[in-house]
DNA sequence: CGTTGAGTAAACAGGTCTGTGTAGCTACGA
DNA sequence: TCGTAGCTACACAGACCTGTTTACTCAACG
């Protein structure tokens, strides 16, 4: 059972509220005092599950780096379901674009822990991207791969900036073009 | 002449050393003194030439936001070029993204002017693609607009975080591939 | 039943931030 | 030549930041 004290509950409760504050209101604008407030916990108490705020901004990224999985169904209805997913998460509320860019252009630092943490976690959707074109045997599966995300990325960036949804249609639209021309190729070949 | 007294140089000279340091370092992370001493000049002297750091920060997007220019060049020329020069931009040593998209990342307020300049930028943008995109005689030349604005703006979210400028030709690839399967539909209709 | 681990509240240290106030210097125009 | 506009230097107010310290409370466990 997770009693009151249990630690882990109170971790995981501080890191719910700092991920609220710190991608909605952004990184630099959310201090430690608020973050402690909000999640009902004294500044002490946070200080002693992380060690510092970058600490708890790495565990941040962290905690949204989760990696997208792989079904068995055909890679094109994977990756256009993403897509379309899109529209949805653009209107909510509380979208603020994508965690990972924000953090990179909010943090100056270039040695910045976080900034691997961002790093890995694009590298890593890119790979989700590669493993399932190169399931459909298309030519050059890296360079499909690349473009999908650069879609998917121009779709957030445009969504934060522009505050219109509707892009995540023309970002499936052109991953669907995409998609189906390399297969026509890889068929024809 | 413009003497050393010049109002609208020294305006000029506050607003490029902003420039540089809140573009590399980030707004937030910048403070009104160091742009005045990196400019030269005293933090009274800055505050007589704009109201507030945050008048300062919109005047540094205002700057940034310099509208692209059309030719009489084929249309395809003009959108492929702009892709093609991205890759120089992405490996200078002072890139770090979007600043507008920086910018919006930055400021957790929805209300910040700056948001408004961001957003008119991205949407100057977007009518410099569909302007040329219309010349081709294009189905649907909002669409393809919006999409090529996708594949900038992801080009320069993933260079930001990823670090290789190598990606600008994923993005030229497929913004070719769009604007060559647009055009042969539009010949062929 | 007492020790202990983990929480609370609140003050504090030392720094940085935006923005203002004060006093004096300097170059230019009438 | 004198007034003044615009600059400099510097101190200051007041807020906020990260992180620490102090003193206290409370529940679990041997």
């Amino acid at each position: 059972m997770s009693s009151a004290r249990d630690t882990s509950a109170m971790t995981d409760r501080i890191l719910r509220t700092a991920d609220r504050l710190f991608y909605e209101q952004g990184i630099r604008a959310v201090g430690v005092d608020l973050v402690a407030a909000e999640a009902g916990v004294s500044k002490r108490t946070l200080y002693n599950h992380f060690p510092s705020k970058d600490a708890l901004i790495v565990a941040y990224l962290q905690r949204r780096a989760r990696p997208a999985r792989i079904t068995d169904e055909p890679p094109q209805t994977q990756i256009l379901r993403l897509f379309e997913r899109l529209e949805a998460g653009f209107a909510e509320r509380g979208f603020h674009g994508c965690p990972f860019v924000n953090a990179v252009a909010e943090l100056g630092e270039p040695t910045h822990p976080a900034r691997a943490v961002a790093k890995d976690f694009k590298a890593e959707r890119r790979a989700w991207f590669q493993t399932l074109v190169e399931r459909m045997g298309v030519a050059d599966p890296r360079m499909l791969a690349t473009q999908l995300a650069l879609l998917l990325d121009g779709a957030i960036s445009a969504a934060l900036v522009g505050g219109d949804p509707k892009v995540a249609r023309a970002a499936r639209d052109a991953a669907s073009l995409l998609l189906t021309t390399a297969k026509r190729r890889a068929v024809r070949k």
